[in-house]
DNA sequence: TGCGATTTGTCCGTATGTATT
DNA sequence: TAATACATACGGACAAATCGC
């Protein structure tokens, strides 16, 4: 089943994966603003823990990129420049086109499913505006079916830690420019060409769908 | 130049840092054993550091794979299986299929000298039996050229994460099995496709070369 | 150039939680 | 159930490196 991947690790009962979440989370978010400049001691007495597992969460940002360390120097949260942002799309895109290759013949009724409750679930969330980061985690939820259906455990690892990247442009940008997530019919066609029969056609509709995901994404950011 | 990318980190300034290397080192040759179990306070006693530092150094090579952190349970060496070894050389494949794309345009002259004096380098190290990691470091660097020539940081940044893990079963299935490493021409196609003008043959005899290294190696595995 | 302030990096002692016997 | 071993976490301290004056 590809809900086995997608569950949640029923709350970390370590320190410190508890901070890693919840540093992930401030940094996608953006309450951690970009470029920003972090002393251990003031996070660790903001977090309520001490140095210690704070410096190993710390590490674990590092390593998936949100977080950028200067030995002696400093920790900051990370810049992302149009040319990152370009080489996350091409990666992405590769990585996805690579994932329905593998999970294109595990296709069962169950997935079909599972795959249109994930797009239905983003149309309700476009919906309510409640939670303006609601939409960003849904749309990657359901771009994450694939991974998780190929059963490719390092290519679903990859794309885990490519999406947090995605996460934080995505939440940096729409806080940027007050706009509103993705569009809702948006997946239509990549939901229909994904239980068709046409595995060239989708793999065609990914390289059209990222594009367009990236140059919407750029147009924004040209300006600075 | 490709050089920039392949400059080592001259000598790590944080023990950390250092760590990081020496244990990895430990890993992939084997001096510590897939599936051992490892304490800490052990481990900082051998490296002579203190428990932070190396603790800290855990994080990293957990997210590389090559150890695996059960909490409150223990440290353990990762064990490779079938199916892990096929995952690794899979999206090896797309990965490096990808780097050649993004490469291909970027072969100035010089480029193709150091493609080639890599390519000495293995042949030569190969001949030398004194250290049998040689030429496994070798060939590692003759595939990291395409890598490093794509300009790719997130590219390289993936293959940097999946190497240690080729390393890692490289040498734990040249132990067991006494065999030495890449044959001496085994990379002559390689070369001379990657010089060539033909990006469609490159990528083609890709699948090939990658799909014989699998072969070979879980010839070996196939008895366990 | 040197000096002091700040912060990271490191170490140690200790206490607590968890798993195993 | 109790006891042991070890991972986890805390807090204080010092060393080392960086930056500003």
């Amino acid at each position: 089943m590809s809900s086995l991947a997608s569950l949640k690790p029923l709350e970390d009962t370590t320190i410190r994966g508890r901070t890693v979440d919840q540093l992930r989370r401030l940094v996608v978010t953006g309450e951690l603003a970009a470029g920003m400049r972090l002393t251990e001691t003031e996070l660790a007495c903001a977090l309520g823990i001490s140095r210690g597992p704070l410096r190993e969460a710390i590490r674990e940002l590092v390593d998936i990129g949100l977080l950028v360390s200067k030995p002696y120097k400093g920790l900051f949260v990370r810049e992302i420049t149009r040319k990152d942002l370009e080489e996350i799309y091409s990666l992405r895109t590769m990585l996805e086109k690579f994932a329905f290759q593998e999970a294109w013949d595990k296709r069962t009724p169950e997935a079909l499913e599972d795959l249109n409750s994930r797009n239905e679930r983003l149309i309700t969330t476009i919906g309510t505006g409640s939670d303006p980061f609601g939409p960003i985690e849904a749309e990657l939820h359901l771009h994450s079916w694939c991974y998780e259906l190929s059963g490719h455990s390092l290519l679903l690892q990859s794309w885990n830690r490519l999406k947090p990247n995605l996460q934080f442009y995505f939440a940096m940008h729409q806080q940027a420019h007050a706009r509103q997530g993705p569009e809702r019919k948006s997946h239509d066609l990549y939901i229909r060409l994904a239980s068709g029969t046409d595995l060239e056609a989708m793999l065609d509709h990914l390289n059209d769908h990222m594009r367009q995901g990236l140059e919407t994404t750029i147009g924004f950011i040209n300006t600075a």
